[in-house]
DNA sequence: GTAACGTACAACCAAATGGTTGTAGATGGG
DNA sequence: CCCATCTACAACCATTTGGTTGTACGTTAC
């Protein structure tokens, strides 16, 4: 989790993302599109890959990144739970009058 | 953006999110709930609170802090519309043929 | 007024990040 | 084979992060 919301906290790998939802860009190809070197695009890559955003599948001596949909996915599940903490407190509010005890701690993912 | 998820990419902070949905905790009391010092407890809510994640209000000598709903909303959001690249992707593929043109960059805010 | 509490902020340090260059291993084409 | 291309990885550097301690300031309680 730490490592995919790091991932996302970079405008340069956010936008690698986009571009590679059609997984039709190899590294170098993705490489041309920034003003940095490839070796720094390596990089972004890799952290990408790690945090499970993007795989890469070898075609010929070429590899090409593809946005992993279900990691995305994962993330806003995450951002849902938050979300539903207010529900549940809302909940409290206008339901009942229960004692506090909300620790679910989906945070092993 | 990049505030934004680089808040979220740290354990303590999503936990302090989870803490602060109530708004009830002062920073202190948030400290307690963690091994490591007032200070490092401190900067963990600045961080927060330069992505706008939570808002710190004054009671005496305490400051309360609150998770603010909204930031979390922007955030999904952001990965809604990631996802919505996909659909495109879909909606191309079985309707019809045209060039690829979506980049609305909404990456400013 | 003074002590205790809660907060803010600076200085400092080890480790990680994000970038660079350089080198080396695969792969494909003439 | 030889060369160009694509990739991988290591070494290096400046900056940021995440933690520490110490100090200063405002507020509450006695």
């Amino acid at each position: 989790m730490d490592r995919l919301f790091h991932a996302l906290a970079d405008a340069t790998r956010r936008d690698m993302l986009r571009r590679c939802v059609r997984g039709e860009l190899s590294v170098s190809r993705l490489a041309a599109a920034y003003p940095m070197s490839f070796a720094a695009v390596q990089k972004h890559v890799t952290v990408l890959e790690r945090a499970g955003l993007v795989t890469k599948e070898r075609r010929g001596r070429e590899q090409l990144v593809r946005t992993d949909r279900d990691a995305v996915a994962r993330a806003r599940q995450a951002l849902d739970a938050l979300e539903s903490a207010w529900r549940a407190r809302v909940d409290r509010m206008t339901g009942l009058l229960s004692e506090e005890g909300g620790e679910d701690g989906s945070d092993t993912g």
